[in-house]
DNA sequence: CATGCGTGGCA
DNA sequence: TTGCCAAGCAT
């Protein structure tokens, strides 16, 4: 695997060349974070937007969360940004700015749990740590044909793994791993030919090694309904903070009523008003899938208005999460071409 | 241990 | 078009 990697690892901003000391703890702990079920095409403007205003962990600790949390604004699973921030502060004031070095010290902090620890304790530190995530699952199971579905299948694989890593170059190993899982061995069209393992591989043998690991099925997601409200008064838009928990919680927001089978209408309308049609924004969570209907109106006064009132020019510096651009943006459409309309 | 939590790309 | 999937964590 160590071989395979020196000649074909990928390469990432976050990442030390094979055989080079560790890189900055800081910037391996922000960029295992976003990685967590993302992407890493996804992640790269992100992290590099993140150290060059953060450049490290007592400068993000010195930043504030609102800050933080529309900077991450469009990665998604938002509670990420809010530990993010939280375990920048607790390792600047309760480990003077030095991440702990053992998987159970970091394991502690906000955000990191299982993989996130043992990535870290591996990658930055070289503890011989083992690193499972769905690429190494998918590695394991794969190897050794394991029919138990996940997650019953996890123990298993757990060990396996242990007993794989090695005690040198734990680092490296580790990305080796998931190297291999996400350009050869992927979930739906693994290239065995191409593979250093393939002597070893059980599923290899079969005629279908993308059956491995198997998997439950899914179940079908719901439809919701809900109405957003832009409201404008004199050039700027009301915004609202979401609640810390919850869906796209502690996110700057259109406001929006309950989301619900049945479409609410303009029943949790911020003002009385007289609401025109903007149009209806799609949008398709982890969970369920939300129609979402925009409407607009222009209000007389702000007294009695909760909320934060934002410059509509500047609407993209607000950091909304995705489902409330796309609102933002048809309600600016619908409105420019109203205003051709008018003239 | 099951569930809630985003987003964009791809087959 | 639709479903699946991507370096998981908290509760």
């Amino acid at each position: 695997m160590l071989d395979w990697y020196d000649a074909n690892g990928r390469t990432l901003p976050w990442r030390a060349r094979p055989g080079d000391p560790p890189p900055d703890p800081y910037r391996v702990w922000l960029s295992e974070i976003m990685l967590q079920q993302t992407t890493v095409a996804a992640v790269k403007p992100y992290y590099r937007k993140f150290t060059e205003r953060w450049p490290n962990v007592e400068a993000l600790a010195a930043a504030d969360e609102a800050d933080v949390m529309a900077a991450w604004a469009g990665l998604g699973y938002y509670a990420r940004a809010r530990n993010l921030h939280a375990c920048a502060r607790a390792v600047t004031s309760d480990y003077g700015g030095q991440f702990p070095e053992t998987e159970k010290g970091l394991r502690a902090l906000p955000g990191i749990g299982a993989y996130t620890g043992a990535a870290i304790a591996a990658i930055a530190f070289g503890e011989p740590a083992a690193v499972v995530d769905a690429n190494v699952e998918r590695v394991v199971a794969r190897l050794h044909a394991i029919e138990t579905p996940l997650p019953r299948a996890r123990p298993e694989i757990r060990r396996i793994a242990e007993e794989l890593t090695p005690r040198k170059r734990t680092g490296d190993f580790a990305q080796a791993m998931m190297d291999l899982g996400a350009t050869i061995c992927t979930a739906r069209n693994p290239d065995c030919t191409a593979c250093p393992l393939r002597a070893g591989c059980a599923a290899a043998e079969t005629d279908n090694p993308a059956a491995y690991p198997v998997k439950p099925a899914k179940k079908a997601k719901p439809v919701k309904r809900g109405t957003a409200f832009w409201l404008e008064h004199e050039g700027e838009v009301l915004l609202v903070r979401r609640p810390a928990r919850g869906m796209l919680g502690g996110m700057r927001a259109l406001p929006s009523g309950a989301w619900e089978e049945a479409a609410p209408g303009l029943a949790d309308a911020p003002v009385a008003a007289e609401w025109e049609a903007r149009g209806t924004v799609s949008h398709v969570f982890t969970h369920f899938a939300l129609e979402l209907d925009v409407v607009a109106a222009s209000g007389l006064t702000r007294e009695g208005v909760e909320g934060e009132w934002w410059p509509i020019d500047t609407i993209e510096g607000a950091g909304l999460p995705t489902l409330f651009a796309k609102a933002a943006a048809l309600a600016r459409a619908q409105r420019r071409a109203q205003r051709e309309d008018d003239e």
